[in-house]
DNA sequence: CATTATAATTGTACCGGTATAATTTATCAA
DNA sequence: TTGATAAATTATACCGGTACAATTATAATG
């Protein structure tokens, strides 16, 4: 792990163990220089992460503050890889609907930047939390770089295993959000009544390359359906 | 202007004249330095906030990367100050409902972070876009901060008057969205009926330093609303 | 021709420095 | 005590360097 994550995961820690509040003083930068051993650039550069990542706000001539919201059981959209640690108080799980190979639709070789006669796996899943229904998932991989899945990977986190399993790097995503009223088939999954509201989601992921390898459509029941989203200036 | 901040500015310029795609590379670090006489360190961090403003992508051994998506006409919900250029080719006005001084409720100063004694401004209104209705909004500024409004004002982008008029600078938010279905009074400002579906978003929007100067809340006309997220990495 | 090893390219990590801008604290005057 | 002024604090901009890691291009090999 490289210097300036394992610092900012050391503050990100250091934080939640103190349960510093919103306000709260870090250390200046010349102490968490010599604290940590490094240079300043290093030590900025940690803190620029974990600025981006909503953890901090720094301000010049003054110091560096603890960013934090005081609402609890909000999912954060931002969380890339599935959904990860804001949840990791409630009990998540997956019903794998459907799981096959097959070739993609225009609409899904568009989004995944591939011709139609190329391979795609289609994934399909009920996630619950907590018992409830909270999405349906419908997802299209790349089978040229998701090479293989099976049952049991598609039961638990397929992020996991793109990264650890098939040692792929996952960089970048675009999401694509509407709202709108449920569908028969929707509503049935979701256990909600068809017309009821939903949050429906498109996502194209990418690798650090560039190259599309997952496109999804989630709906969400509105009823579990609560999001946190934090922006930074000059965006 | 910083430096850092006019290379972004002309880089981004320059990919939008050239119309450059997805997947186009810009030219290597080293002759970005030599273009704009700069060290290295400056061209990265220009390039670093096209990265996370989600302009450009890095890799690493291979170059420099525009970054787009294909979809248009959606709303980027992280631009922070009001809708910015996402829409700018739509027609966007405003019905200023009310605007008066009042005090808070416990609610709004909790997300204000002020006493119950303290002033507070309150503006309700209606935007729209090509003229339907975009979304029903209440805002709820502190006063302390925020010192003066008047119906131009409001009428027009209350952001622009805090950054220019007031030489404020506005720093990060923290929003909260839910999905759900319209009551009466929301429907009636949006011309829907009631029960139709709605995004409802809280935002309280502070200043560099961390103040919250405003908690708006948020109801979105659900045919309007397309919104778009771009997130990153080590997120 | 395909495969593997090697070299060249290119962005990233990290160092350590100077100058500067925003903020806070201390000082002084009224 | 207040308000202005100066000084100290603190993060940020920018420089220019070395080493390194990931990718891509080239050469060698069978």
């Amino acid at each position: 792990m490289l210097k300036y994550q394992q610092i900012a995961a050391e503050l990100e820690t250091y934080i939640e163990e103190k349960a510093l509040q919103q306000g709260d003083k870090l250390p200046i930068l010349e102490t968490l220089m010599a604290q940590f051993e490094v240079s300043k650039s290093t030590i900025t550069k940690s803190l620029d992460l974990l600025e981006k990542k909503g953890v901090v706000f720094q301000v010049r001539g003054s110091g560096i503050f603890v960013r934090r919201h005081k609402r609890k059981g909000y999912i954060s959209l931002l969380s890339n890889q599935g959904f990860k640690s804001d949840l990791e108080d409630y009990q998540l799980t997956s019903k794998v609907i459907e799981l096959d190979v097959r070739k993609p639709t225009i609409e899904v070789a568009d989004n995944l930047n591939i011709g139609l006669g190329d391979d795609i796996y289609y994934v399909a899943r009920v996630r619950y939390i907590n018992g409830q229904t909270l999405c349906y998932e419908e997802s299209y991989y790349n089978k040229a770089l998701i090479t293989y899945l099976n049952k049991e990977i598609v039961s638990e986190s397929i992020f996991h295993y793109i990264r650890d399993g098939l040692g792929l790097k996952v960089g970048f995503s675009d999401m694509f959000l509407h709202v709108d009223q449920l569908n028969e088939e929707e509503a049935n999954y979701l256990h909600l009544r068809p017309g009821a509201p939903k949050l429906y989601v498109e996502t194209i992921f990418h690798l650090t390359n560039g190259q599309p390898f997952d496109f999804s459509k989630v709906t969400y029941n509105y009823e579990q359906s609560q999001f946190f989203l934090q922006a930074n200036s000059s965006m």
